[in-house]
DNA sequence: GTCAGTGCAAAGACTTTGCAACACT
DNA sequence: AGTGTTGCAAAGTCTTTGCACTGAC
């Protein structure tokens, strides 16, 4: 995502209904900066912290909460147990890599066409859907291996 | 799932190459019976806690952690930032309701096909997945009310 | 008998909260 | 001006760790 001006992230937080202060701002910004890191508070109080020394990481916390309540940004789900937020972009699909922890993002158009076909068909019980997301566990390999997805047992499926 | 026999209990976790000590038996047991539940460390520690009352939560953590390693159980997703486990079924689907906090399993042989499907003619770059998952977010309705699937937006998707 | 596993309690990590001061609308 | 937001620090929650003891193999 591009850099975004003071004026474009005042209008990108007011639109969501909230008050534009300027630790929102600043957030924002991290938090874009930091697009496809899948940052927790903590990382974006230290992405955050240099140019802006005065800010308190539990506003960070407290930000980031409203954010995610006005979906300014989502929290991405996490095998670990910690909080990480991204900005809310098209795709929910991510890629868990079981060695490096890393969260990547993994955006297939084609697959969301086919999810959101199969969704639009089947209708589940008693529940209102909002979004859905792959997760896809694995692991990484070097690049110049054999890559397989053959490895993908039944029980797992 | 049915109940387990103590014997039954020493095997399932003999054979992922883990000392079958009580507290493990225990611990496994409680995850079968709180299966669907999707429970916390406390929680399964408050199941067991009746019938076991000598064995420590500090266990309790480390046994789930040890068995989460060994594939014995696994780690279920959650956007609160609580780990949460459940026994390793065959389904990795899961329906998140926003409102209640719940997770709510969702097995559906016929999205299986369809995503197994995929991916076995998309495959990932240096990547090498083990299993996937869906994540479904939404709320919760009464039965009397219309069910839909309309209330997924485009920029989910 | 050996060594991994356990209980306990303390430490650690992460997150939330209360409140006075502040700043956006 | 009024109300929601911030900074700070303290409290709270959840999880991990160290160590002496125990029990499974």
């Amino acid at each position: 995502m591009q850099q975004l001006t003071r004026q474009e992230l005042h209008k990108h937080i007011a639109a969501s209904g909230l008050k534009a202060t300027s630790q929102r701002m600043v957030v924002y910004e991290a938090i874009v900066a930091l697009h496809g890191h899948h940052p927790t508070a903590e990382e974006v109080y230290q992405h955050l912290k240099p140019a802006n020394p005065s800010i308190s990481l539990g506003t960070v916390y407290k930000t980031l909460d409203t954010f995610a309540e006005a979906e300014l940004v989502r929290r991405v789900l996490t095998e670990e147990g910690g909080k990480r937020y991204d900005t809310n972009t098209t795709t929910h699909s991510h890629i868990y890599c079981s060695n490096t922890r890393e969260i990547i993002d993994f955006d297939d158009p084609e697959l969301e066409i086919v999810l959101r076909d199969f969704f639009s068909k089947r209708q589940v019980e008693n529940f209102e859907i909002k979004s859905f997301a792959v997760q896809l566990t694995g692991k990484k390999v070097e690049p110049d291996k054999q890559i397989s997805i053959s490895g993908v047992s039944n029980q797992n499926l």
